[in-house]
DNA sequence: GAAATGACTCAAC
DNA sequence: CGTTGAGCCATTT
């Protein structure tokens, strides 16, 4: 759980009209590696909590990852992308370098001063 | 508590 | 490009 909101937590950061990979964001929960607890912690999320841009958070080929577990959801995703200006190409793939989220340096030394203190360790 | 699952990613063919 | 396989680990059964 408290995994978990490390995840929510990041995704909350994601600005209007920008998106971050899955692998970003766990990234920056200090999580590097586990992209995959992301999806899943968005998939346990995903409309109960409009607190969260769920639809900021795409695969890293540039695509949304579609499952059939989503129930359109994902499709949703993609016009919410849309209405944020965020264009799709043909195949459906989002421009990562013109689109992805970089986060300010302001908020990285924010993040690991808050890792320290929550492992406790040194 | 072992086995299965998952909105992932990367490297190697 | 596409496919494959291995790594990843919290959550669920």
């Amino acid at each position: 759980m408290l995994i978990y909101n490390r995840i929510y937590n990041i995704v909350r950061q994601i600005p209007y009209g920008k998106v971050a990979t899955y692998g970003q964001v766990a990234e920056l929960a200090g999580l590097l590696g586990k992209a995959r607890l992301v999806g899943y912690a968005l998939y346990r999320v995903d409309r109960a909590d409009d607190d969260i841009p769920w639809h900021r958070v795409i695969n890293a080929k540039g695509e949304i990852s579609y499952s059939q577990v989503r129930h359109g959801a994902d499709y949703l995703q993609q016009s919410r992308l849309e209405d944020e200006g965020i264009e799709f190409s043909p195949e459906g793939k989002i421009r990562l370098s013109q689109y992805r989220w970089r986060p300010p340096t302001e908020l990285l030394e924010k993040l690991s001063t808050f890792l320290e203190s929550s492992t406790g360790d040194h």
